[in-house]
DNA sequence: TTGTAGGCGTTATCAC
DNA sequence: GTGATAACGCCTACAA
């Protein structure tokens, strides 16, 4: 079934089948119900692709997750509940402004999956999230012109076809930072991933911040320790590092820095005998719902995922259809702090030494 | 950047792009490494729309979740454990054969998305699970041809262009009642969902056969209640009411139909103030990530998401190629019991009532 | 081995 | 208000 069968059996033109479709205003009443009643009965729908061919931007947005190789015995990072959630929000979104959305993982040596895509013309727009985005990429994407929204990549829109969104990291950062120094807290420590990812320096300059201001000096030397900031091993390896090198005076509050990491360094706790929030008290950064059934249930601070759904999204949409914006950075302003009962009151006596 | 370009650049004919484009034999080599050459130097992809136009098979696959409105407090199916873990896979092993993953959220007034999808030739194919699928709009599907893989929605392939797949639900639900009587459990309780839904009934006839074959008759009016299979909500409810019903000598064993339920009941136990297992074992049908953090983990008897995925697509995408199979219907064979440690045995004194 | 011609289904342009 | 015609970029005959 095509536009000329569809022409033929309501008696006008192609033409005419087309304005119709495409809603033009100069089409007869009687007409427009003519063509419409026959479209309906016969479950018409025009071919994406011939009309994508004389140039209508298609509807389709190309969400890529970056993703190094995984490892064989451990999740892939798109299999982090931030991503599902981020995705499940991202499709409806999508869906209800009339688009479809096509997610990618994309892993470093497949980096050309997003030229394909944009070049075939098979996506108007993409989403960029998950493991940094290299320089050159980046460079060759802006150049080309593709439409992007990059989250949590850069902190500041390098052209006219690129949109950045970020989470607020620095204030996620400090408001952990300030809830452990609140309940008097003064052996912080902070696990955290890549220092190479823009999230991770903002998180944890955020979290610097609220100590210095509180008088506490934060060493990093002592009380800062890296991982593979989207895999839970990250955070169990960097916690266990973390604890042994200070096995002779334990911190007394530590925070994560990603919600993966976060299930990560709980179970590292446990698994050192430790107990929370009596022996350590424990903040994440990132909302999970893992966090809500662990015992003790776990803090987190985070910014709404739905929100940075809906932003990424809609202003993608926006730059789509409007053809090119001024360079534009948004950072998501509600941060949220959900106290559960996994931070106590420090005791200013030291818990001391514990293996 | 279009083949034409690319044939003056490399003194050809288009025809001949087209020819290296799609690794036809009869180029000469010469020719072959010239043509290539100046297309990897202009970073030439050819466009999808026209070639989709001329026929050839997009490779863009359908993932459609039917989803009922949810109410405004609460997740829809498409954020439950088991679709966040299920598209991960798909996409994954959509992308590995070379295809992308267009995921739909399917509320039940826009149904017509796929009938668009379809109709536009914007997908070559579909996968459709979650809710249930209403009897008209599978036999429309089937009627038009649309080349589909449905998951847990009916038992047998209607016809040669409708892929049926399961989860093996009968042995899921045998496996859950088998483990509970092995536990010396008599009064053991079931809470499931919608039993419309082939899922639903499957496993509650396997846990029933369990229990029959150990010479325990199950009392459904006693020890059944429904509740929404995919909302926390159900198995929260349907536990309440379940506990609340047998107040006066309660069961000692529970089984839930469906992980997303199983959080449900775990939190309706809990907030009772009733102790896992000492006066409830506990075990969930299929697989969540927060059952292992609760304390104690939560048994569960679950088969391999990521099987259930490649099967899914995998047969989606032969049946695409090779256009067309004898209808067949697939259920995946490994189920996997994972004990924690939810579940005791049963003390032949039943703990009797509390409120 | 290579090139030429025609058509896929739609929309935009121009004429009526 | 409506219809004819020419693109869009590619692939598949068929011809050389």
């Amino acid at each position: 079934m095509n536009s000329s069968e569809i022409a033929k059996l309501a008696c006008v033109s192609r033409t005419t089948v087309s304005r119709v479709l495409n809603g033009h205003a100069s089409v007869s009443e009687g007409t427009r119900e003519r063509v419409e009643a026959v479209i309906r009965e016969h479950n018409y729908f025009p071919d994406a692709a011939a009309r994508n061919l004389v140039g209508k931007q298609n509807k389709v947005l190309g969400l890529f997750i970056m993703d190094v190789a995984a490892t064989s015995d451990e999740y892939t990072i798109s299999r982090s509940q931030f991503f599902y959630d981020y995705i499940a929000f991202a499709i409806d979104i999508t869906n209800r402004h009339g688009y479809n959305l096509m997610t990618t993982i994309v892993h470093e040596d497949s980096m050309d999956d997003i030229d394909r895509l944009f070049q075939s013309r098979s996506i108007s727009g993409g989403i960029i999230m998950g493991d940094h985005l290299d320089q050159n990429a980046l460079a060759r994407f802006s150049a080309r012109g593709y439409k992007l929204v990059l989250y949590n990549q850069i902190r500041r829109s390098p052209a006219s076809n690129i949109i950045v969104v970020n989470y607020d990291n620095f204030k996620c950062g400090r408001l952990a930072g300030e809830e452990l120094v609140r309940q008097g807290h003064t052996k912080i420590a902070h696990v955290t991933g890549e220092p190479n990812k823009l999230s991770v320096r903002d998180r944890l300059e955020g979290f610097e911040t609220a100590l210095t201001a509180a008088g506490i000096p934060f060493d990093r030397a002592r009380y800062l320790e890296y991982g593979a900031f989207n895999r839970r091993s990250g955070g169990y390896g960097a916690t266990q590092r973390l604890l042994q090198r200070n096995r002779d005076d334990l911190p007394t509050a530590l925070c994560a820095g990603s919600a993966t990491m976060l299930m990560g360094t709980f179970e590292a706790i446990r698994d050192l005998g430790l107990r929370i929030p009596e022996d350590i008290s424990l903040i994440g950064i990132d909302e999970v719902d893992t966090a809500i059934y662990t015992s003790p249930p776990l803090s987190v601070v985070s910014t709404c995922c739905e929100e940075i759904a809906k932003l990424t999204v809609v202003r993608l949409i926006e730059l789509i259809e409007q053809g090119s914006v001024t360079p534009c950075d948004y950072v998501i302003p509600k941060v949220t702090l959900t106290l559960r009962s996994s931070i106590s009151t420090c005791k200013s006596g030291s818990p001391g030494s514990k293996p």
